[in-house]
DNA sequence: GATCGGGAAGACAGGTCTGTCTAGTCTTGT
DNA sequence: ACAAGACTAGACAGACCTGTCTTCCCGATC
């Protein structure tokens, strides 16, 4: 049984291949490295690439869902450590802030592939499963603390997410996230008093 | 005079250039745009934009302040049309709701090329300049709206800016500017509330 | 011990890329 | 009329790209 390999021995050709992928994609960029490159790193014969992913883009697609499964486990473990809504929703971009800390950090991966990816490829899925997982997360959080319209609060948290991602990367500033935190604070806040005038109203 | 021309007659081949580049490199991205189309589309001879241009590169970061200058003039003149401080710095989501339902729009360019660009490249440059211009924008509305803290309510409406931005383009949804309007207004209420707490309270 | 399949190594094809260079044309000012 | 410079047209070099194919090796299973 040449897969799973839970057995720490010797990962598998398609472990190589992902994690090669995934540092040399991450760093330099989809379009940049080659092919050559991701087989020579992973030690692997470029035949078996093409045995196991068929493309290029299929590979980007597998490295940008691995990333995907790696951020919710993350994510998903953080939020276990808070107890109210309120700290479990805030907590997303603690959550948010260790990732900007971690060595070799450099953004979104989604975001930065579906940037260099032609319009219709694999790629746009992938970010679009991505971006669906983070809004129902905001969704999920807010409508557990109660807010008035939780899709809405969703949304305007997302902006902060996506926003908290670019500017780490691109002004080279991890403390984006405690930005992003605080005017989550607000909002949701804001969110919550205003639920409060309805119901006292009504 | 071959330059300026600011007399309709025929646009340079600088002009055409800029053109066909900001054509291209905004819809399809840097990367995968050869030299080739670009001086097709513009009707030069590669000699003149290596002539004009140096490199690739220098157009790519030429193409981005040309974009940027259009942003700026843009946004600046839609902000004239509003009076109150609140509503100018509202309006900055106005307009970049505009920019939205342009045809074409596809996101943030200083962002899609910075994604595709190598660190050290004048794409960084061009960049860091776009994003400084913005944050300053809102810096200053946000003192003339006379909060508490002007450049942190910066740091949060840049915040909302970007993820309307990358929102607009991933999610082909150009309702993200007045979402992130919404969350811009209740961002500035709370800060004008801190700040009459505080002026109270001395 | 023989067989068989996954994988290693790398040559190869066909195409595209940036950037350079040569040679000729057109416009413009004097 | 003539000179100078901007521009066009396109061949070319050298590198790199993806994807295919052949050849060989090693280890496991019957």
């Amino acid at each position: 049984m040449p897969s799973k390999a839970t057995t720490a021995s010797k990962p598998s050709a398609r472990e190589r291949l992902l994690a090669a992928a995934d540092e040399l994609f991450y760093s330099e960029g989809v379009q940049t490295v080659g092919i050559d490159r991701i087989v020579q790193k992973a030690g692997v014969a470029k035949a078996s690439l093409y045995n196991l992913f068929g493309s290029k883009e299929e590979l980007v697609q597998a490295y940008l869902d691995a990333r995907h499964a790696d951020t919710r486990a993350q994510v998903e473990r953080a939020l276990t450590r808070f107890r109210t809504p309120r700290e479990r929703l805030l907590g997303v971009f603690d959550a948010q802030g260790q990732l900007f800390t971690e060595p070799g950090f450099n953004g979104c991966a989604h975001m930065t592939a579906s940037a260099e990816a032609q319009p219709g490829s694999p790629v746009e899925g992938a970010a679009d499963r991505y971006r669906l997982w983070v809004r129902t997360l905001f969704t999920d959080l807010a409508r557990e603390a109660g807010v008035a319209d939780p899709e809405d609060l969703a949304r305007q948290l997302h902006l902060l997410y996506d926003g908290a991602g670019v500017s780490a990367r691109m002004d080279r500033d991890p403390s984006a996230a405690t930005t992003a935190r605080a005017a989550a604070a607000a909002l949701f806040d804001a969110a919550v008093k205003d639920k409060e005038l309805v119901d006292a109203g009504r």
